[in-house]
DNA sequence: ATTTGGCACTCGACCGAGTTAAGTGCCAAT
DNA sequence: ATTGGCACTTAACTCGGTCGAGTGCCAAAT
């Protein structure tokens, strides 16, 4: 079928430039790639790719370059899952042993993802508001101040000083924070103020003041905080082949420091590994990068995302597979508890 | 005297040459600053400077730059403290209104140093190991699996998980966590090992194996990870003027990503703000770059650094002064606890 | 004894013309 | 439908020449 030699030709396409990093034209795409075709030819097809927007060329004299929809036409129809090279493997399968906490989990997988993949990776954490309140802890520092500890099931430990308007001596914290964690534990992140609701009524007035104030930032704790943190590492990739980003990488740069930026980027959380391509993403300052993400967390519910970002020219198959093989590893990690 | 002379010619080309990003000659020299003297006289002290090693010229026919010992002297002898703008000011006086935790005060503060310097800045936590044990925390999980948490008076809270050889009852860790607190609490987090030597000892041999594995957790959270962190904002500002640093940056981003370059850059802790330059500093990868630090942490007891990472070509004055200033301002926020 | 104006010299930056090489599109032949 | 041939386009490279900023040095001026 024809159709079938004009995908060939542009996955001959995207294979060269994104090896060479420079248009690719008809002759050497012959002599390089065996498909049993002449240079004439292949300039004919080239012609119809053009018109079909997948390819462009930079000037009259050049040869050919993906556009952003030639490569989402070759992450969907074209490539193919590239197994993972053996030391690659290795490392991913041996990344986590002896990881001690979430920070160290998280941590370990960005640092790892960028290695693998020569790109910026960014990991999200956790999310709070999916996962379920394990421990509350509730410390007296002086007679007018509580430290207040959230200990989740995924592992992720917040703290928050409260400072009260009376004394409170510490039978009344051991009771409150019994009954506290009588009522929340267990209970997911989201519905805790609806469990709450009417916590500080069984109070008498005398109290109630500051149990209002303990509740209030547990609460806090729960859902404003629930806006989730992501690092980044491996931003040195960026600049390792500067004619990626001909046209300076600052924007690039102060994108990626933007939280808010980075959260919207991840995208929703999903099962299965997303692609997007240079403009399908709206950021501005991120039109000439790709991003490569997945879903993870324990099976059933992804609670968190995690990818990498780098050139709109990158090696799809490749990132693709390690980014997913990362985050079933990260998973399963997850899932076995530590 | 004569060197004042020359001395105030070296801050004019300083001065203009951070300014333009030029080399600067001595026809511009004269007529930029009105010092009362010839495009000739400049020439004849320009010489003279360049004996010194204090400037040099990129090529015959171009106009002197400062050389890393220049930007030394002009640090050391020229440069005065510039006081900050009304809008710094402001932005200092209030960044860390609000602020809820140490990770929090930390956060703002990096990225309250990189906005106002307009270069990359780094803060380094307070340290663990001059800092003291405020509470220890022991969370029994499951039977066979604790949660201990240490709390310092930094406000630095760290969690780690202990897995258990025997079952352990929740009156034992009651007891345990008592027992832990009387003898840690107050207690400088270097003193610890010390203070827990013979603890393990009085239990009986049947509790011991699960004493000892505790034990030996809070001795690694005391020591091992008393490791400091750093955290980086405003590497954006590295690619604001691609000129800055002709031969890519790569080697710097690179650098910036390497926990254990940051603390070594930041070097001891101490009092008063510290400037390297250029060579001066010993990574390769960072000798196109000066460095501005200053120690800060409660009165007396400096606990970390923080500083900011530019071009040698940078505005030393203003970086000093905002680094100070930050400085001041942070350890006074740390001071008064919260 | 300095300072200064003058002057010859150097050397990178810039400009324009010419050349080269890679690549294309089209057409006639297979 | 495929292919070889050919005329055409254009960025990249090379070159010689000019320009201008800047220097060092020297002799005159203060």
């Amino acid at each position: 079928m024809i159709a079938d030699r004009r995908l060939e030709i542009l996955r001959a396409i995207v294979d060269d430039y994104v090896a060479t990093n420079e248009p690719v034209g008809s002759k050497v795409l012959a002599s390089r790639h065996s498909l049993g075709i002449s240079p004439a030819t292949i300039r004919n097809e080239m012609a119809l790719l053009e018109e079909e927007g997948l390819i462009s060329q930079p000037h009259t004299s050049a040869g050919r370059i993906p556009t952003d929809l030639g490569y989402r036409v070759f992450v969907d129809r074209i490539s193919t899952v590239k197994p993972l090279s053996a030391p690659e493997r290795r490392a991913i399968d041996h990344f986590l042993e002896g990881a001690v906490d979430l920070d160290d989990v998280v941590n370990r997988t960005v640092r790892l993802l960028a290695q693998v993949t020569k790109q910026v990776a960014i990991v999200q954490y956790p999310s709070l508001s999916k996962s379920a309140v394990r421990h509350i802890e509730i410390l007296p520092l002086t007679p007018m101040r509580l430290m207040i500890v959230l200990i989740t099931d995924t592992g992720r430990v917040e703290q928050r000083i409260v400072e009260l308007a009376n004394q409170m001596n510490e039978a009344n914290v051991a009771k409150l924070r019994s009954q506290l964690n009588q009522l929340c534990a267990g209970e997911k992140l989201n519905l805790i103020p609806n469990t709450l609701k009417s916590f500080t009524e069984k109070f008498e007035p005398a109290e109630r003041t500051n149990v209002t104030s303990v509740v209030n930032v547990i609460l806090e704790m729960a859902i404003e905080r629930s806006e989730e943190k992501v690092i980044v590492s491996g931003t040195a990739n960026l600049a390792r082949i500067p004619s990626d980003f001909p046209s300076s990488f600052h924007p690039i740069l102060e994108a990626l420091e933007e939280q808010v930026v980075l959260l919207h980027l991840l995208g929703e959380t999903a099962d299965g590994t997303k692609v997007k391509i240079g403009h399908e993403q709206d950021n501005a300052n991120l039109q000439s990068t790709s991003i490569v993400t997945s879903g993870y967390g324990p099976e059933g519910e992804r609670v968190a995302n995690l990818g990498i970002i780098g050139p709109t020219r990158m090696d799809y198959s490749g990132s693709m597979s390690a980014v997913s093989a990362v985050a079933r590893y990260v998973s399963r990690f997850l899932e076995e508890g530590f």
